[in-house]
DNA sequence: TATGAGATCAACT
DNA sequence: GTTGATCTCATAC
């Protein structure tokens, strides 16, 4: 399973996002498979970067390959994956993922045993792995992260985003088919 | 099963 | 002062 490269985020986010379904994500050797992402774009109503460049959403505005780790309603941290060329401010949130490794570690943190309820959401993935705003801007490939690329082909579905009041409309989330680890099913 | 409130903070108006 | 790329717990059906 060869590890993904910055060059892998430097495409359209709509190429990207996608592919990151079933490909491995380790924080500190502590993850799983991603089977849940959305898809921001700085033409986008509902994305952060739309407005333009602030403190917050900087690394945005960066170049591809990095992650940016921003606080949702005053209590999660939620994380992205920076794609795209730098300044095209477009980035993927990770939503969910099927927990693989460090299973003890992330039962603790989160407080549950429960595998589904570990990783299945943007704010409980990043409790599990232990990201918090200390990781915004750091190299997705390289340690303390670490990136698998997908070892065969799967069955991606397309679906409205969650969460959102603006163009909510847009089928920019994708998820693994018939996933346990969905942070919500997709409808048909 | 489904709905609603509370937690808690930084960006933005 | 309002809002938001969320989650959990409590209460109701």
């Amino acid at each position: 399973m060869p590890r993904l490269r910055k060059s892998f985020f430097n495409r359209s986010v709509h190429e990207v996002a996608p592919e990151l379904i079933g490909a491995t994500l380790l924080f500190r050797g502590v993850g799983g498979i991603i089977v849940e992402v959305e898809a921001y774009h700085h033409t986008d109503p509902a994305a952060h970067s739309y407005r333009g460049e602030t403190p917050r959403n900087a690394v945005m505005f960066g170049p591809a390959g990095y992650a940016y780790v921003y606080r949702s309603y005053g209590i999660h941290w939620c994380l992205n994956f920076v794609c795209e060329r730098a300044g095209s401010a477009s980035a993927v949130l990770i939503r969910a993922l099927e927990p693989t490794e460090g299973l003890a570690v992330m039962q603790r943190r989160r407080g549950t045993a429960d595998a589904r309820l570990l990783c299945s959401g943007p704010g409980r993935l990043t409790e599990a792995l232990g990201v918090t705003h200390a990781q915004n801007g750091l190299a997705l490939d390289q340690a303390p992260f670490e990136l698998r690329a997908r070892n065969s082909d799967c069955e991606v579905i397309a679906g409205p985003r969650i969460g959102i009041t603006k163009a909510a409309e847009l089928p920019w989330r994708y998820g693994l088919t018939g996933s346990r680890f969905l942070s919500k099913p997709f409808r048909e």
